[in-house]
DNA sequence: GTGGCAAACTTGACAATGTCAAGATCGAGT
DNA sequence: ACTCGATCTTGACATTGTCAAGTTTGCCAC
């Protein structure tokens, strides 16, 4: 936050905008910032680096130092959105019933809440041709979101599953049931189903449906052979 | 540049298939097939129009004449993509028992087989940002994969479901599951449970699994309000 | 203080891409 | 035979991501 007022090198500087100093100060965070800005607006097919330094007021290389390349700041952002998402099924399971089912369920729900709210932002998490999967913050965060997911099933299965049921197809079940209704909901697929209901709308009352179905097959016994 | 003297001759022996276009013979086919092939090696992401056209062995721009631009051209392959889809659900409905499970079984296996063996393919034909979601070809193709799983869902239901059982959202609850499990596992993020065997495999064991235990939610009474 | 140094930015260049406009070529119908 | 229109090519333009080299500035040793 210094005032330029010192004398002019042989270079014009062009930076005439009264507040601004050559270092941004905090750049990184507000490229996150334009980079969260354009793909609300814009979706991440429409995502440019360019754009994004253009919104945050620097040059179109400036990135570069701080994510190395485009990819390094969508896996930043992405891991941000992991972390929200993880915020989001805490808040939920802590206003939900403390029951395994109902806590099951909130965590459902705050998935399909949180890629509803937040199209671009779900969609760029799993789009691995835009990420660097093997970023450890990316890794880390996602791990977390599906832990979060994994308690809740295991405490599930406790409570209500067979004697013998195995964690793990019943896991893999009801993350592909969530993901795959997100991931079809945001894609317009289900416009039909939809109707006249707005996406969020849809994603509660459609979701509970099936979150209430998914619970019951999670109930029976083991899966055959 | 060179000249084209190779053209001088008069007709050249070309395929006696009486078709569309003359000039290159088949060049909407051509373009498809080198966009089949592109797809396969390099995925959705590194798709190139140019590249396309160079390994049909046109000018760049050329597709344009017959897709419009390169969304045109993707949306094509896209629609032959659920033509294909259909073409296997058949298939292995026809190799299955007749009684509703096996029949609703099979759709699935032919859903989570085929974006298996197509993967870049089937990432394409759930990529709205690629396609233009509006093409009627595109929209039959899709339409007649939807039909062939709500067909094998409703004749389930008919013999399995209970008396109240609502069609939609058991229909709902099926897509996003094998939707949700293609699209993970193609992702990359079900390595993890996948371990060491083949994505096809994995299609096929835990898949399995999953449409078992799918069948037995679906079985149950109405979902709750 | 006062250099000096490295991090934080900028500028400029390059190859690629999608699309458009204008020209070239060739098959076919009349 | 001869135009005509569909098919394909050439060339140009704006944009993009990335790299290399230059510029600015905070800050630490002295």
């Amino acid at each position: 936050m210094k005032r330029r007022n010192r004398r002019v090198p042989k270079k014009p500087a062009r930076r005439a905008r009264a507040g601004e100093t050559y270092h941004h100060g905090a750049l990184r965070e507000a490229l996150l910032a334009a980079a969260e800005e354009l793909l609300l607006e814009q979706g991440v097919e429409h995502f440019t680096l360019r754009e994004c330094a253009r919104r945050a007021g620097v040059s179109h290389a400036a990135p570069a130092h701080h994510f190395g390349d485009a990819r390094g700041l969508l896996t930043a952002f992405a891991a941000i959105g992991f972390e929200r998402m993880v915020a989001l099924m805490r808040r939920y399971r802590a206003q939900a019933p403390s029951d395994a089912a109902a806590q099951l369920r909130a965590v459902g729900q705050a998935y399909l809440d949180f890629a509803v709210a937040n199209r671009a932002h779900f969609q760029l998490m799993f789009r691995s041709d835009r990420l660097d999967r093997e970023n450890p913050e990316l890794k880390a965060a996602g791990q977390a979101a599906f832990e979060e997911l994994r308690q809740a099933m295991a405490a599930f299965l406790r409570e209500h599953g067979p004697a013998d049921a195995d964690l793990s197809p019943r896991l893999l079940l009801a993350w592909s049931v969530v993901h795959g209704f997100a991931t079809l909901l945001l894609e317009s697929q289900l416009d039909a189903f939809r109707a006249k209901r707005s996406m969020a709308a849809y994603a509660r009352t459609a979701g509970a449906d099936m979150l209430g179905l998914l619970a019951a097959g999670l109930m029976t016994a083991a899966p055959p052979e």
